[in-house]
DNA sequence: CGGGCTTACGAATATCGTAACGATA
DNA sequence: TATCGTTACGATATTCGTAAGCCCG
């Protein structure tokens, strides 16, 4: 069993099970794949992937078992990499991140300059997307940290740390009747179309869960992944928008953000990785760098720890930042 | 980075860094593993032993977390092949057991018997020592199961599964004072030398406190790792024995065994492995055999708890056997 | 000077790429 | 017939063993 059989039978899986495309995207040749395949197969004496004459058609029960703990094997020789590269090049390196826009595009910049400043030969990777390709993405090793306002995703070998909390405004243009308002209420909203996130993105079922106890069915007129594009429509008078206050910034004077803190449950921010990988040093610091109270004696701490209930516990009393 | 290399690393290490030893353990030539281990080195950039000269002297800080990662890693390797063996050769394999004496002597043989009879295909290898030595053997992968009554090993990736309640029984020669006491006190005991197990084995702790909580310093004589040696010191007029109350059988009819169980606190027996291995069914079945109450669903369960103290409260109201 | 690591070198083996083939949809 | 995996084969690398060299205690 050699370590490259292994990382092709993952690539494999990740290609969809093309193994053209997996020669592709290894730089290598199909043949090659095809007969290390074939060879550990001979030598475990099972086969990995059923075939359908010439064409690979899906993967035997045997097959998922043994990916599975080839994609673990894989990531402790990245492991061993990193350990090498922390000793060798302190402060070279990747740091992949994988987070939602919101994040990105209002949460992250700041922590991001002060992390590049630190850390100038560090070269940084935000991949975006939904809640669960975030999640893939650092399944799979795409990735090291994920920063996610999801719901944690249990019985997975991840660390999940609490960030910080946010909440929502009402975000509507200057002439709009609710500009006026003080006190918002739950019903006022329901007056109106709404426009905000997508399902299954940051937070989307604590509004649901607030409009549900409140017995209003929201008229939700358009959705996006995004509190840019959410503006934008909001700007052409097509609804009130909801969406994270944090995104309401000084940049939009034309648009007026009523907080609507007491009418939705707060989200939590988390950063999250795999219990097995390595964290370089410089990874520690950006985690404290986005969430001060997360300090490396602390994550070191947690990651002790493992199961997240016990975390959550470790974490208890520390009054976590609203924003 | 093969995974020779990292085999070869960790055997030298298995070998007190003596490099032609270990060429002897793995069955290949001196040179060739001085060689991979110069490539590997050369490919991480940094040196995994420290030379003097051309003599090996000391694991660098770095070697130091390469090989920590490079056993889970050959553990998963392991895994593999045991997953592959699970479909190709469902009974056939090896099951290791590292435990102690009195376990192997007193409370294996039946479970053996059952499971021999129903696995005959499988090769059992019982390793003895002391709790200490089995713990390493678990560690370095040496075995698969570890059944100790030692006190638990925290922050460390073991599964510890409660097995049964054992208390102790003082040994004497039927003729001896005690032989006709009814209700044995730790008074009493005291009055005695004593003989019992070497310090580090089988819950001496427990006989310590108790001794210290009365108040009497206890004469202890003789220690020896396993029941068989302080009865047969026993027989030879030594002192009065404190054992296992197990391991006083049938075939000792001229000592007699007067229960202590009153005296110490009670210890318990476990049942341990790495998280990460994978266990075949056999091994499922081994473990429900020496437990009843652990059948394979209470394991795989606790398995993906992972953390100790959650696994203790799911056995919190399992009444375990007192033996 | 002997145990123990490294270097040198050659044989056996493995890997990988190109080209040709075969099968499926 | 186009897409995709397998087989064949040769060039190149890698691995591993033997023999010789060298250094430290």
């Amino acid at each position: 069993m050699k370590m490259q059989q292994l990382r092709y039978i993952v690539e494999i899986v990740n290609q969809n099970l093309n193994v053209t495309e997996t020669a592709n995207a290894l730089y290598t040749s199909q043949p090659g794949i095809s007969k290390q395949v074939r060879l550990l197969e001979d030598e475990l004496g099972l086969e990995i992937f059923e075939r359908n004459g010439k064409h690979i058609k899906s993967i035997t029960p045997a097959g998922k078992k043994i990916i599975a703990i080839a994609r673990e094997l894989l990531v402790k020789a990245e492991s061993i990499k990193s350990v090498a590269n922390e000793y060798t090049r302190p402060d070279h390196g990747v740091l992949r991140i994988a987070t939602t826009n919101t994040q990105a595009r209002y949460m992250l910049p700041s922590v991001v300059e002060r992390f590049s400043k630190q850390y100038p030969d560090v070269s940084l990777h935000i991949h975006q997307g939904s809640p669960t390709q975030i999640h893939d993405a650092l399944m799979s090793g795409e990735v090291d940290l994920a920063i996610t306002t999801e719901a944690p995703y249990l019985f997975d070998d991840l660390i999940q740390l609490p960030c910080y909390l946010w909440n929502r405004s009402a975000i509507v243009k200057a002439d709009h009747p609710l500009a006026k308002v003080k006190n918002l209420t739950i019903e006022a909203l329901g007056q109106y179309p709404l426009v905000t996130y997508t399902f299954g993105f940051t937070g989307v079922s604590d509004l649901d869960y607030a409009f549900n106890a409140a017995g209003i069915l929201p008229n939700i007129v358009f959705t996006a992944t995004d509190a840019d594009v959410i503006k934008t429509y909001v700007r052409l008078g097509l609804g009130v928008g909801i969406m994270a206050s944090m995104a309401h910034t000084e940049l939009d004077h034309d648009l007026v953000a009523i907080d609507a803190g007491h009418l939705f449950r707060s989200s939590m921010t988390q950063i999250a990785f795999k219990q097995s990988t390595f964290l370089r040093n410089y990874m520690y610091d950006f985690i404290e760098y986005f969430s001060p109270h997360l300090t490396r004696p602390m994550v070191e701490k947690a990651e002790r720890l493992r199961d997240n209930n016990a975390i959550k516990k470790l974490f208890d009393n520390v009054k976590l930042e609203v924003k």
